[in-house]
DNA sequence: TCAACTCACACATTTGAAGTGC
DNA sequence: AGCACTTCAAATGTGTGAGTTG
């Protein structure tokens, strides 16, 4: 198995295991010691890609250290300037929406966390240089707790209030374009809107049946029908959300990964970028009044509770009074005046509700490649399980997930990720059988087949083991 | 008692099938 | 027949606020 001190050998012996404790690496300023941590924290849940990323010049046994400390860190680092470890030279990522993401930090982001799921607003949404045009990667984003507090409400401010409830399952949403050539990442910001964030932890796998359509959505229930109608074995619905726990911090990650599929035996090196006003504080009910105001104001689907829309507070209240009177009045009201607001109502911002959205306003050619694929290469939407053996897991637990493939020839079950992470430790010797054909939804995938990341479908995600979450 | 959470609700947006015209 | 465009309905994403839970 691959110990995260091979992986990352310059990281020394003293690599440890499990969360980072708060303030132990004193020695360092907090951004430097929060990047050289960095890997240790959650590199092993990437483990499973690394293991498998292409490319081809070398194995995983042969590249090259990663640097004790990401050249961003060198010098001090521009405000707001991302967190970057990286073993991908002349790859950079900048936040596309930086300004709105600012405007939240500046307020304290609240993301709202439910069981069905919710996504993230505002979303990630970067865009990336440096890339090799011909080449394939992989892009992956991951939230990962900032510290080991639980947070409290405090009126005016958010404040510490006891320790942080145990780490649930880690997942990485890959994204859906994954895997594509550098051109094509480069070729417009890559949006990471469809991540969910939930609180559920009673599959352990995130499978939440999204409602049933007749449409056969894309990275929706149409694919399972749409599976079943054309006599294929129906795919389980795919999990669709990180877990976290409410009222604690999280910051979201973006790793990029030289790959030319999911699977293959060789990576060509990654690079993981942060980005510090992305840091928010997971709710199940907004907190901050402000917050839900600067929502309200910035996200389209929340435009009925602005001040001229029909759900507004006034809105709402004369609905109410309505309702209380009868449905004859109701409906009298219902087309007189009641329709056009005139006056202000609670659920304003000033001047600054904005007209378009900046956000969600989907960039040039985003909906064509949500619709088609790019590169002609398969959707890979998917999630890993974090190897609990890297968190000091106790042994006796539940070894991995069933749809979890034991590594061929091993004869044993393989505790969490272990399997994926017994790696050839030279050049050319693999302990997996040679990389998947190209075709990339090969049947073995998806029935959970001998290679190490039983791929559910386009668009769909992974589950490559799991752990316990009580 | 109270903070945190769940759920149903109404509204806005997104999405893709069906229809239409060329 | 095939393509482009429009229309429409259902799915999906929002915040709200009452009710529930611990």
């Amino acid at each position: 198995m691959y110990h995260p001190r091979e992986l990352y050998p310059s990281l020394g012996a003293g690599y440890r295991l499990g969360p980072a404790q708060p303030g132990a690496d004193s020695s360092f300023p907090p951004a430097l010691a929060e990047g050289y941590r960095y890997p240790e924290l959650d590199t092993p849940k990437l483990d499973c890609f690394l293991s498998g990323m292409e490319a081809a010049p070398r194995t995983l046994a042969a590249h090259p250290p990663l640097p004790l400390l990401p050249p961003a860190m060198d010098t001090e680092p521009a405000p707001s300037a991302p967190e970057a470890l990286h073993s991908l030279p002349g790859v950079s990522l900048s936040l596309e929406n930086r300004e709105l993401w600012k405007e939240f930090s500046s307020v304290g982001t609240e993301m709202i966390i439910t069981k069905a799921g919710r996504r993230m607003f505002p979303a990630c949404r970067v865009s990336v240089t440096g890339l090799d045009p011909e080449a394939r990667y992989l892009f992956l984003l991951d939230v990962v707790p900032v510290d080991g507090a639980r947070y409290r409400w405090q009126g005016r401010r958010w404040e510490p209030s006891g320790k942080a409830e145990p780490r649930l399952p880690d997942r990485v949403y890959i994204h859906p374009d994954s895997p594509a050539t550098g051109a094509h990442w480069m070729r417009q910001p890559v949006s990471f809107h469809r991540v969910k964030l939930t609180n559920s932890t009673l599959d352990p796998h995130g499978h939440v049946r999204p409602r049933l359509g007749l449409q056969d959505r894309v990275g929706g229930a149409g694919r399972e029908a749409k599976a079943e109608a054309q006599g294929r074995e129906s795919l389980p619905f795919p999990p669709s959300q990180l877990i976290l726990h409410s009222m604690h911090k999280y910051q979201p990650r973006i790793h990029l990964v030289r790959a030319a599929q999911l699977c293959s035996q060789h990576w060509g090196g990654m690079a993981s970028f942060r980005f510090p006003e992305t840091t928010f504080i997971s709710v199940t009910a907004y907190q901050n009044p402000r917050i839900t105001q600067l929502k309200i104001a910035a996200n389209p689907f929340a435009k009925g509770f602005r001040e001229n829309g029909r759900n507004c507070k006034r809105e709402r209240d004369a609905r109410v009074k309505r309702k209380l009177r009868g449905p004859e009045s109701a409906a009298t009201e219902a087309y007189g005046s009641g329709d056009t607001p005139g006056g202000p109502c609670d659920s304003t911002l000033g001047g600054d509700i904005r007209e378009s959205d900046p956000e969600q306003a989907p960039a040039p050619g985003e909906a064509t490649a949500a619709r088609a694929p790019p590169c002609g290469g398969p959707s890979a939407e998917a999630y890993l399980l974090h190897p609990a053996a890297f968190h000091g897991a106790p042994s006796h637990l539940p070894t991995r997930s069933p749809s979890f493939p034991e590594a061929p020839d091993s004869g044993r079950s393989a505790p969490y990720s272990a399997a994926f992470l017994e790696l050839p430790h030279g050049p050319g010797v693999s302990g997996y059988p040679a990389a998947p054909p190209a075709a990339p939804f090969a049947p073995h995938f998806l029935q959970g087949g001998p290679f190490p990341l039983p791929y559910t479908a386009p668009g769909g995600y992974l589950d490559v083991g799991s752990k316990p979450m009580y």
